[in-house]
DNA sequence: TCTAAACCTTACGTGAACGTAAGCTTGAGG
DNA sequence: CCTCAAGCTTACGTTCACGTAAGGTTTAGA
């Protein structure tokens, strides 16, 4: 019921294409094997903001994804994954490169005054740096942690090596080292 | 931080003490205070094994804890925080910690025969390898994203000085930049 | 045209990681 | 010794991030 007035199959263009022009349209459940997840997810994702919801879909009508959406995607669960924040907090980091991506289509278009372009372009360089502090502060106290460790791995090869031949007293002299 | 033989109190030793000899004992209301948390989480942690559970405790008896319990926690909610694995991998991970404290204990003692004090430390690195190999990986992947989120901005911050001094035709010469 | 797999919506269920409330007990300080 | 803030146990509540099931619809393909 309700097919709407849709007829136009002749070639491409469904309902809810994948974006205004992107060669590969899949439905949720390639989209899913493709990142690694389930079609639930992606439906979550989409209903919680994470995910743009195509506009021009109709009640009932499948999903279908694009290559974009694809590396949208992942860069959600990559994203996720690495910087381990929430799905809400990820969303707040990403309307920024949702923003972007409207601006970039609009940074293309010939007819933009060059004081609007560079307005578009600081935004983004403002968000982008956003996220690179985030990810900066990460590495650090992560490399702090991974020195740590080597230090122990260290610390206890130089005990096996020095065990290894012979010299059982010689540990006195080195002691403090924390096991 | 290991504060050794210390003054054995004169009339201490009440039930629960934080460890066999450990200066400072806390109650879980500071220890939450101190590293950040609350004294339910503590008490969650110790539920579900994250925390050991002072065996000596009879029912109702306030917990105390020390330097060793802040450490422990501290370590805990930063692990938790920058590898983002669930309590329960936690707890895996750390029983290896665990296992090697207790196995510290015995290395320290005089009486031990160097086979078995070379398997006590051949164990401790196999452990902190594991994790080691965890937190190198993940310094990977975040590296990799701060390089493309680098790049991201360089871009941009190119196209910003381009734009700057006039040329707004230059664009086109340098076409197929990312916005 | 017909079929069956995949999808749709709606809604309730679930596990992890705590929050919160109630009623009672402990223990540090006056 | 008394008090009362802080703790204790028990138990139900909550948020997040999906899982799962039911019942109907869409759509690729024979």
């Amino acid at each position: 019921m309700a097919s709407q007035a849709n007829a136009r199959k002749g070639s491409g263009r469904h309902a809810s294409a994948p974006a205004p022009d992107e060669g590969t349209a899949m439905r949720i459940g390639d989209l899913a094997r493709l990142v690694g997840t389930t079609p639930r997810t992606i439906r979550y994702y989409e209903e919680i903001g994470l995910l743009p919801a195509a506009a021009e879909r109709h009640a009932g009508v499948h999903r279908l994804y694009g290559a974009s959406d694809v590396e949208r995607l992942r860069e959600i669960m990559s994203l996720r994954q690495l910087l381990g924040v929430s799905l809400e907090e990820l969303k707040e980091l990403l309307s920024a490169q949702e923003a972007r991506a409207a601006l970039k289509a609009e940074y293309h278009r010939e007819d933009l005054s060059p004081a609007r372009r560079r307005e578009v372009l600081a935004e983004s360089l403002v968000h982008i740096e956003r996220q690179l502090a985030l990810v900066e502060r990460r590495v650090r106290e992560l490399s702090g942690l991974r020195d740590e460790l080597r230090g122990r791995a260290k610390r206890i090869r130089a005990l096996l090596a020095e065990g290894k031949q012979g010299a059982a007293q010689r540990r006195k002299a080195a002691a403090g080292g924390r096991a």
